[in-house]
DNA sequence: TTTATTTCTTGCCAAATGGCAAGTGTATTT
DNA sequence: AAATACACTTGCCATTTGGCAAGAAATAAA
């Protein structure tokens, strides 16, 4: 199995000799998972980091009438984590599930921890990976705060126009914090443009 | 000074001898600030650390107009960072200020990578602050998507009263992602009921 | 192909929130 | 005390977004 995409993922995280990165790229397992695949369920404990080298994952929760909530769109290539539940191995409050066929590389909580305690750059990294979807999410909350439903869709349009593909539009709308019924109104008037 | 506010707040993050809290708090330097002082400044790389003891912090940057948009606000006990300025010692886009007087603790980035580098414990310590903080900001995000505005304020009045007494509510509604006016209202709403 | 199922759009109206400007109140400074 | 700055509220109206239901379109299943 060809790890590359990977490799140069975890570089770009943190510089590294590539004898290095191949080093740990080869320490996680790969596999191919269906679309609609539930990767994580709810209540359960995230035994797993997950990378994704290609297709497209959400997470989602449960609002107070049953509705369901997106709280994420992951795009590959990035790590797919309930971080909570994964670094403190207590049962998570998300699904995370497969929006179309994936290709994937998993590690087990204990071989990160095992890794971490082994290799000052595997740390480094994995403090890097926590870092940027920090910076991520942080970002993503300004957005929320200062831009418009219409902005907002226009700025994912931008960053990551293959999810208009490949997704459906009520998830997108979820996860932009509207309803499917204003993302279409949103559309409209843009191709009115 | 007397560093058991930090020493309880490590143990809080990961349980540790107490003995062992007391090493790392003891490697944090105290210091006092005023009112309005402003910790980090747009465009600097974020030198240190800091742990609020006791006051109340915020991060603010602006939106296109011009306009202060505050990201985040800080009631103590907690830790105040600019995550990706801090670790990737890149410049930062965000303003951190005093909003009351302060007691705080700082460290420098070297002495956090020392330490990193020195004990297993800090390094999970520091990863554990992360992982909350992570937590934290997603908990908001998803508040910011499935609540309305006066769930958001009656949320935070119930898990934050204090910050009402001590922050501007022009400062809150835009850290809630409203205008002040909106929130005027808002609790005028709630006090008629 | 036909039938179901899901997704997307649209019309109607209601509710939430924003923009602006004026007015009131409350600190702070001089 | 007077003057100034800042914080908060309110009225008026515009804009954005939501809720519901019906229908159209696309997709999946039989």
């Amino acid at each position: 199995m060809n790890s590359e995409i990977l490799e140069k993922y975890i570089t770009s995280l943190l510089p590294m000799p590539a004898y290095k990165a191949k080093l740990f790229a080869n320490q996680f397992e790969f596999l191919e998972s269906q679309k609609n695949e539930l990767l994580l369920e709810e209540n359960k404990i995230s035994k797993e980091t997950h990378f994704l080298e290609s297709g497209f994952i959400r997470s989602f929760t449960f609002d107070n009438n049953g509705n369901e909530v997106t709280t994420n769109i992951f795009s590959a290539p990035c790590f797919v984590n309930d971080f909570l539940s994964f670094f403190k191995q207590q049962p998570t409050k998300e699904n995370i599930q497969t929006l179309t066929n994936c290709r994937l590389w998993k590690m087990s909580f204990q071989a990160v921890q095992s890794n971490f305690h082994s290799y000052p750059e595997f740390r480094e990294f994995g403090r890097m990976m926590l870092v940027t979807n920090y910076s991520i999410l942080q970002d993503r909350m300004l957005g929320m705060i200062k831009h418009t439903a219409e902005n907002r869709y226009l700025k994912l349009m931008k960053l990551h126009p293959h999810i208009f593909q490949n997704v459906p539009l009520k998830i997108i709308a979820s996860y932009l914090g509207i309803t499917d019924t204003s993302l279409s109104r949103i559309r409209k008037e843009i191709s009115n443009k």
